[in-house]
DNA sequence: TGGTCCAACATGTAGGGACCAGTTGACTGG
DNA sequence: CCAGTCAACTGGTCCCTACATGTTGGACCA
C-alpha cells in the first residue's frame, strides 16, 4: 500500500533514517538523549513498525544510536582517548611501569587490567612477524584493559621461545611491574625499533562480547612488532574499541608543537 | 509459533548467522562465492524469509558478505593495500612526484586521482590543528583517489591563508607535478615534522557513496598535520576504505628488518 | 546466426499480526 | 513506611503476505 503520490525517490525506511540522522547531528537529539519509541515514530512517519525498525537499524549500523530493550534508542556519545603510539613503550621517554597505566592515570581515569599467560602455537600472521615457523610454540601474554570499568582494549603479545630462555618471567602469570620492555632491556634485549600495522574492521562476535560493543562500532587492530638490533623479539596485537580510541604518531621534529599538546 | 522444543538458548536468526559465519570462515563458502538464496536458506533452517534475512543482515553488518539484488549474497574478499605512513611525504626519501602514485605503481596497480580546489572557512577540527580561528578562510585541496578504477580514498588538505601568499599555486586547480611537499620546500617552507591522528568509524552516507562501500565496512580516518620549523603549515584528512587499507609506521632503527619488507 | 523479449529466478521494500522480555513507576498489602 | 506486585511502557523475535526491482538465460522471431 503506497500512500505517497510524488516525492519518493528514496525508500521510506531510508527517509526515516536520513531525517533522524539529521536531527541527531543538528542537536535535536543530543548525545545521551533517547529517541521517541518505535511506536511513536510509526505515527510520526506514517509507517509500519517493521519499516521504522529498518530505519533505526541503519543508524545503529552507523554507530549513531544504541538500542536497549525496555529503554529505547539512545544517541551515542563519544569520549575519545588518545593513544600516543610513537611514545608508547619508547625507552627514550623514561617512565615507571606500564605505559598504558601511565597514560590513563595522566588523563584522570582509572585503569584496570587482567593478565593471562599461555603457551600457544604461533598463528601465521604472528609467525611471519617474528620470523619463525607457523605453529612454533610462543609465549602468549593476554591482557584485557579497562578504563573506569569500561572494557577498552584487548592485547595479545607473542614472544618467541628463544627469548623465554633469557627472560623466564615472561611465562609466569601476573604483571611485570617495571614493564616488559624495561625487563627485557635489563637482560640485554633492547628494542630499538618498531613496525606498526593499523587496520580496522567490524568486530567478531567474540570481540564484541569482550569489548562490550554493539552493532555499528568497528575495532582498531594495532599490530606492533618490536625489533632488537638483529631480529624481531615480540609481536603485540591490540584490539581497540574504535569509538573510544584514537591513535597518534609524532614523526620528525615537533618542537614547534610543544605548546599544542 | 515456536517449533523448537529444546536447544534454543539463542534466537533463530542469530543461529542462522553463526552457522553461516562458521561455514564462511571454514571455507565452505570461500571468498567470492555466493551463498544459497534466501528461500533456500529458509528451507534449510526451517525459518521464515524475514528471519533468514535478519541472520544474513548480521553478517552484512560484520562486513563478511555483500548482497546484490538479483544476484544473491557474495562472500567478501579482502585485498589489502599497505600504506607506509612514516615514509609518506618524507623528504628524506627522495621521490619524483606524488607519494601515492609512487606507492600504487610500485605495487603494480594503476593509480588515478581527481583534484578539486576550493576556498573554505576552516572547520573547528582543522582550525585547531592549524592554529587559526574557526571559520578563517583556508585553501582546501580535495582529492579522490582510485586504484585500478576502484575508489580507494578521499583526501582534503587545508592550507592557511598566510601560506597562500608565499605559494600561489596552492589555490590553482590541477595537480602540482613535483608534489606539494617539494613545492613548498622549494619556497623555503620545509615540513620537518608531522602529527598523525588515526581513528575509525562507520562511514556517513556521503562517504559510503564516494567510496562505494556497503554496510559493514568501516573507514579509517587519517589526519596529518605538517609542521615547519615554527608552526603548522597544513592539515590533511584522508578517509580510507577500511577493508582495503592498512597503515604502517616504522619507528626507530629498523635496519634489521631490511630483508623483511 | 543474432538480437529481442520474457519468464524465472534473485533481493528490496512495506505492510500486517502475535508474542516474548527487559524496565519503570505506581499501586497495594503488610 | 517499606517492600512486593503488577500494569504499562520499551525493544526483540518471528511469522505471514504482497509487490517492486535487478539479473539471467532460454525461447522466439527476424
Amino acid at each position: 500500500m503506497r500512500h505517497d503520490g510524488c516525492m519518493s525517490q528514496q525508500p521510506l525506511y531510508r527517509r526515516v533514517a536520513d531525517i533522524l540522522r539529521t536531527e541527531i547531528s543538528s542537536g535535536v537529539f543530543p548525545p545521551g538523549a533517547r529517541l521517541p519509541s518505535e511506536r511513536d515514530l510509526c505515527d510520526r512517519f506514517d509507517a509500519s513498525r517493521n519499516t521504522v525498525r529498518s530505519g533505526l537499524n541503519v543508524l545503529v549500523g552507523e554507530g549513531l544510536i544504541t538500542p536497549s530493550q525496555g529503554l529505547g534508542y539512545e544517541v551515542r556519545s563519544h569520549e575519545v582517548f588518545n593513544l600516543n603510539a610513537s611514545r608508547f613503550e619508547n625507552l627514550t621517554f623514561p617512565q615507571n611501569g606500564d605505559a598504558y597505566n601511565t597514560d590513563v592515570t595522566q588523563a584522570g581515569r582509572r585503569p584496570h587490567q587482567d593478565f593471562r599467560v599461555e603457551m600457544q602455537p604461533a598463528r601465521a600472521e604472528v609467525a611471519e612477524q617474528l620470523g619463525i615457523s607457523e605453529g612454533e610454540t610462543t609465549v602468549l601474554r593476554f591482557c584485557h584493559r579497562y578504563v573506569d570499568g569500561v572494557p577498552w582494549s584487548t592485547q595479545a603479545t607473542s614472544y618467541p621461545m628463544w627469548l623465554l630462555e633469557m627472560a623466564p618471567r615472561l611465562a609466569q602469570p601476573g604483571d611485570i611491574d617495571e614493564g616488559t620492555t624495561r625487563y627485557l632491556a635489563g637482560l640485554g634485549v633492547e628494542q630499538i625499533g618498531y613496525h606498526d600495522d593499523i587496520s580496522t574492521r567490524m568486530p567478531t562476535p567474540e570481540e564484541a562480547r569482550l569489548l562490550q560493543i554493539g552493532a555499528g562500532i568497528p575495532v582498531l587492530i594495532w599490530r606492533r612488532t618490536g625489533y632488537s638490533a638483529d631480529k624481531p623479539v615480540r609481536c603485540t596485537i591490540t584490539t581497540l574499541r574504535g569509538d573510544l580510541n584514537h591513535m597518534n604518531y609524532e614523526i620528525g621534529d615537533l618542537v614547534a608543537r610543544g605548546d599544542a599538546q
